[in-house]
DNA sequence: TTATTTAAGTTAACATGTTAATTAATAAAG
DNA sequence: CTTTATTAATTAACATGTTAACTTAAATAA
C-alpha cells in the first residue's frame, strides 16, 4: 500500500463559491479536494483487505472479479468488465491470468461466437472460502471503528453523489 | 473514463454484523461494499475534471503533482510522493515527464546530495492558469447538483473515516 | 576514524489503467 | 442474398500502481 497520511490538517472551509478578494480564482486546498478525500479513504479501506488477499496471491481487481462471479456466475466478459469497473483491456487480461490459474473457466456462447461466458471453478469456489471470512471480519472491524449508522450515511451521500454528478449527463 | 455505472440496484442492507441464519458468514452485496461505492464516486468525480486536463495533455497524477507545487514549490520528491499519495517509483517517472516537458525543474540540495527539490516553471504555471478555472467551475457544478452542505458532511464523514481506520494502527 | 545502518531516489519487472487499432461474428440495411 | 454497420473481445503501446533491488549519500554506532 502507498504511503500513510501524513500531511492532516484542519479541517477547513470548503469549495469556495465565488472568486477570491483579489479576483483570482481557486481550488479548494490540495489536500482537502473532494478527489484526494476520497482516494485516501480508499486507500484507507483496501488497506484493511489486500494483506488477506495477497495471501492467496489476489490483486483486488482479481478478487473483485473473483467475487462478482461469486455473486453471479456464467456471464460475459463485457458484462463482467461493467460490474467490476475495469476496462475491457484490463479485465481481458485479468481472466487470462484467472484461467490460467484455474481459479475461471471460459465457455463460448453457442448462440453468439464473438461472446465468452465465465464460470468459477471448484479451485475458484475454494478461495472464496478462505477468504471471504476474512473479508467479512475486515467490514465488520472497520463498521465496529467507524460506527453502523456513520457507514449507512456515508453509502447513501457516495450514491447520491453519483448520481448528482450523473444526472447532468442524461 | 470507464464504463459508467449501469447496474444499480436498489439501496439495501448494508455489512451484516452477525452469520446469517445458515452459520455461513456473508459479505455485502458486491456492488454495495464500500471499496466499490468508494470507487464510483472517485470515478464519477474525476470524470468531471479529466477531459479538461486532457485538454492540456495531462494525467491526473500529473495534475496532482502540479497542483502540489503550485501550494508549495521546492519539496523534495520524498514528501512531494507523500503529499501526492504516489509511490516513489511512480513520483520518478511523473517527474521525469513533467520535467521533459519543462512544466517542472529540480534543483540540487547543497546540503544534502540524496535529495532533489522541484519547482514549477513559467510555462507550468501557465499551465497551472489554465486549467485552475476549469477545474474550480467544475468544483461549482458539482457543490451545485450535490449540495454544499451534504459535501461538507460527505468530506467530514471520509476524514473520519480514514482516522477511525487508521487509530486502529497506533 | 571506521563500520554499519538508514535515507533519497532510480530502475527492473510485472499488473492494471487507458486509448486506439484490430479481428471475427452478428445485426441492420438495401 | 449481399453489403455495410455494429459489437465482443483481444492486442499494442504507453502511463501508473506495486514490490524488490540497487546506487549513492548521510547518519549513527562502535
Amino acid at each position: 500500500m502507498s504511503q500513510s497520511n501524513q500531511n492532516k490538517r484542519q479541517l477547513s472551509s470548503l469549495l469556495p463559491d465565488t472568486v477570491n478578494k483579489s479576483g483570482s480564482v481557486q481550488l479548494p486546498e490540495f489536500d482537502r479536494s473532494l478527489p484526494m478525500s476520497l482516494l485516501r479513504a480508499r486507500e484507507a479501506v483496501m488497506s484493511k483487505f489486500i494483506p488477506s488477499l495477497k495471501e492467496h496471491g489476489l490483486s483486488a481487481q482479481q478478487w473483485r472479479v473473483i467475487r462478482s462471479l461469486e455473486q453471479e456466475d456464467g456471464i460475459d466478459i463485457s458484462e463482467l468488465s461493467k460490474r467490476c469497473y475495469l476496462l475491457k483491456p484490463s479485465m481481458s487480461r485479468i481472466v487470462q491470468n484467472l484461467e490460467s490459474r484455474e481459479l475461471i473457466e471460459r465457455r463460448n456462447v453457442a448462440s453468439d461466437q464473438r461472446r465468452t461466458t465465465l464460470y468459477l471453478t471448484q479451485d475458484g469456489r475454494e478461495i472464496v472460502k478462505l477468504i471471504a471470512p476474512k473479508s467479512e471480519e475486515r467490514y465488520r472491524f472497520i463498521s465496529r471503528q467507524f460506527g453502523n449508522g456513520k457507514l449507512e450515511l456515508l453509502q447513501e451521500l457516495l450514491e447520491d453523489l453519483v448520481n448528482s454528478i450523473n444526472e447532468d449527463e442524461q
